[in-house]
DNA sequence: GCATAATTCGTTTTT
DNA sequence: CGAATTATGC
């Protein structure tokens, strides 16, 4: 309660900013912080490093610090820059500041996400980097598209250099702030034979001749746009008096690069910068985050003050226990102890063994019923997983229970195909030369319009050195084309300037509703939100979906019906667009009572009352590909998630083990995570569910305290993706990426012919007792267990009884 | 040009 | 096992 910013439902008119200097009394907003936290807000000058530890109140301190800011007069509202990682957390860092300064946070323009103040810059000196200020941003899939189409001119063989891996490449590398002339080496050889630099170069100049930029982009070009044209990047040092940056630990090097030009408009010792972060909370290393970043911060800075916040508010001193105990395992860190005021150590952390994800779905649904029934709210309670495939256990489980749930950070709503086909209509309707809007379009519905067509467009544009849209109005003029392409064409063109026609009418702002042309005779104007269902009913978009009978259809149609009211709340059609492809992110539906489900990535900054952390096994939690991938790096940023995870919860925290896993459709023997060694034993309980079988593993010794029964077992509980993953990983580490596949899984159907079982038989099952085969595909048996039910397992893991 | 079968391939995710 | 993409036949 302490710490947590008491929500002011209205911001009350002066009664702070009214107070300004003089300043006699201490402030009211400095009420109720501690010592560090007060340190925090008024140290404003100079370089300044917050640790702040989960659950310290690290947000309170930014946007207290702030109102500071503005209340001491140190600075307008326009000259303080503060960036955030998520659009979420710079929404709610504007209505904490609306709490506390009162009205006019509005007149905060640079307070956003990096990449929304990229924009910003960029569309104020586009033409510096040689944009339009009214260039579009891609969406992945525009990139995509565009990506495969640069593979197919330069002869690439799209199988063997998919898309999506040079999109992830150049990710990377704008990441690292590299431009195509900066790849190192080591990485060009990565793809296409060391074509990496040309392509990449390619791509970079597709995107100027479109007018686009990609994410990465947005920073990317700020950087070169500062270090081309110093009175530019001078203009910006006048500007910001005060720098301010969330979640640093999840920077990047290109939002480094950026920040640091920024923030040189003094030395380095006197820079007004304060960033705020939590070494031990970064776990978007593998999205190309730096620790390094905020570990270097004191270097980087020479005299920056550093302040630890390390009074947790949240959770209870078992809880907490439990989290310092396995983060104190990690070695790079800057370390911090988190403590807790409250005397009451809790309810001690309770670790579950459970036969496999069924049973640990229903356990965790019964639970849940339980705490519900003692009057918890399903609010107060989450689900967090690792992988996102866990989810469908319990969502299943909480169907057929009947238990309200939500799965948070599932597809977003502006990436559902429905969303993105009517905003590609809209994007073509404010800006006709958006081929790639066009083409993601022309054909959808169905309108004849097929690849050999599509071809004939191409081939006039690239000739013509114009627009898909200027080389269709060139060519339905002509013979080139199909009588009847011709005119579906034709008159796709005549329904696009009617609507940009209609577009042009609309008011800017939301002034006139209604117009008097005459006496007597009023014109409505058109506001944006009807013209997109106007275009979306015109063009028979929404024509598709009602005459689509799959399950789906109806929910497409509601997300249209969405999208076009979210519209009404914007002054322009590009206003919206901007947001959309920007800004717009999931709403989170409050509303009702319900279980949350989703990954510990997305659970980080939120917390709950009870908290269950299910799947804490070898391979799944440590994920062994990060541990392949990144090695004792990705251990620890794997542990770091952990920590995520546990210190979500405020009273109650439930892990649990699978004992066994369905993983690549096989089922496969678990052992327990490591992390759950790294729980101190004092503040943990264990429950074995006393399942009938296969009682190897965590559950087996009860009590004790040490959690490692493994190693007795190590070789024969070896799983074939064990094997695999190791093999991958020596050869990777040798040799580059040769594939080394097959042999120990699948290997595709041969009736049996070569098993040395036959189907029928009856077989023996180290952990899933006797049963009958059923079925051989090659190296697979299906199998009739006797107790455990039919399960899909390698032969190599039965034997003849 | 389009609907359907066959095949591939499996973290985490923001902007 | 299942989604998601690609090859195939009409």
């Amino acid at each position: 309660m302490a710490a947590e910013p008491q929500r002011l439902d209205r911001p009350q008119a002066g009664s702070i900013t009214s107070q300004f200097g003089r300043g006699a009394a201490a402030p009211d907003y400095l009420k109720g912080l501690n010592e560090e936290q007060r340190d925090a807000v008024l140290t404003t000058e100079g370089p300044l490093l917050v640790l702040a530890g989960a659950g310290t109140g690290k947000t309170r301190v930014l946007t207290t610090r702030i109102a500071h800011i503005l209340n001491s007069k140190k600075a307008w509202p326009s000259e303080i820059l503060s960036v955030t990682f998520t659009n979420k957390a710079a929404r709610e860092m504007k209505e904490r500041i609306g709490a506390l300064v009162g009205a006019g946070v509005e007149g905060m323009p640079w307070l956003g996400t990096f990449h929304s103040i990229g924009a910003r810059l960029l569309r104020r000196h586009a033409e510096l980097v040689g944009l339009r200020s009214d260039f579009t941003i891609l969406d992945t899939d525009d990139q995509i598209r565009l990506i495969k189409q640069l593979l197919e001119a330069a002869n690439i063989d799209e199988k063997r250099w998919p898309a999506r891996q040079f999109a992830g490449m150049m990710d990377n590398w704008k990441n690292r702030g590299q431009l195509p002339t900066d790849v190192s080496m080591a990485d060009r050889s990565a793809f296409a034979n060391g074509r990496i630099p040309e392509l990449y170069q390619q791509y970079q100049d597709r995107l100027k001749t479109l007018n686009a930029t990609d994410f990465g982009d947005l920073l990317l070009l700020c950087i070169k746009l500062f270090r081309e044209n110093p009175d530019v990047l001078a203009e910006y040092h006048r500007r910001f008096k005060y720098i301010l940056v969330d979640e640093y630990q999840d920077s990047n090097v290109a939002q480094y690069l950026w920040l640091r030009l920024l923030a040189q408009g003094k030395p380095a010792p006197e820079a007004n910068l304060c960033v705020v972060g939590d070494d031990d909370q970064s776990i978007y290393g593998w999205r190309g985050a730096e620790v390094d970043n905020i570990l270097r911060f004191e270097k980087d800075f020479p005299g920056a003050k550093v302040i630890r916040l390390e009074r947790n508010y949240r959770s209870t001193s078992n809880i907490l226990k439990a989290a310092s105990h396995l983060i104190a395992n990690n070695e790079s860190r800057l370390g911090k102890t988190l403590q807790t005021d409250v005397g009451e150590p809790g309810e001690l952390v309770m670790v579950t063994s459970v036969w496999d994800s069924d049973e640990e779905a229903r356990q965790v649904g019964e639970e849940i019923e339980q705490f519900q029934r003692q009057g918890d709210a399903l609010n107060s309670m989450a689900i967090l997983v690792r992988a996102s495939h866990q989810m469908r256990a319990f969502e299943e489980r909480f169907i057929t229970l009947g238990l309200n749930y939500r799965v948070i950070g599932g597809p977003r709503f502006y990436e559902r195909k429905e969303v993105r086909d009517a905003l590609a209509y809209l994007r073509l309707v404010s800006n006709p030369n958006d081929d790639l809007a066009f083409e993601r379009i022309v054909n959808t519905p169905k309108r004849g319009l097929g690849d050999s067509t599509l071809q004939i467009l191409y081939d006039a544009a690239r000739r013509q050195g114009t627009s898909l849209t200027t080389a269709v109005r060139t060519l339905v003029e002509t013979e080139e084309l199909k009588p009847k392409q011709r005119t579906t064409l034709r008159q796709l063109m005549d329904q696009f300037d009617d609507w940009a026609q209609r577009a042009q009418a609309v008011p800017p702002e939301d002034a006139v509703e209604t117009e008097e042309l005459a006496p007597g005779i009023v014109r409505r104007h058109t506001s944006h939100a009807d013209l997109a269902r106007q275009v979306l009913d015109e063009s028979g978009y929404t024509e598709m979906w009602q005459n689509d009978k799959s399950a789906e259809a109806e929910g497409r149609l509601e997300n249209l019906k969405e999208l076009v009211n979210s519209m009404e709340e914007f002054d322009s059609l590009s206003g919206f667009l901007e947001h959309v492809s920007l800004v717009m992110d999931r709403d989170t539906g409050e509303a009702d009572d319900a279980v949350s489900i989703m990954t510990l990535h997305s659970a980080k900054g939120l917390e709950f009352e009870t908290v269950f952390l299910p799947g804490w096994e070898e391979g799944l939690f440590p994920s062994q590909r990060t541990l392949d991938e990144s090695g004792r790096a990705g251990l620890e940023e794997e542990r770091r998630l952990a920590y995520v995870g546990l210190t979500r919860a405020r009273k109650r925290l439930r892990v649990s083990v699978a004992q066994n896993r369905l993983t690549h459709g096989l089922w496969q023997s678990a052992i327990p995570s490591r992390f759950l060694d790294e729980l101190p034993a004092a503040a943990v309980e264990v429950k074995d569910t006393g399942s009938a079988y296969g009682g190897y593993g965590y559950g087996g010794r009860s009590g004790g305290g040490r959690f490692d029964t493994r190693d007795p077992f190590d070789s024969l509980y070896e799983t074939p993706g064990w094997q695999r993953a190791r093999a991958q990983a020596s050869s990777r580490k040798s040799a580059g990426p040769v594939t080394i596949d097959g042999d120990l899984v699948a290997r595709s159907v041969d009736d049996g012919r070569g098993s040395k079982y036959d189907v029928g038989e009856r077989v023996f099952h180290l952990k899933f007792g006797y049963g009958r085969i059923e079925q051989i595909e090659g190296n697979k048996l299906t199998i009739e267990f006797e107790k455990a039910g039919r399960k899909k397992v390698l032969e190599s893991f039965v034997q003849k009884p």
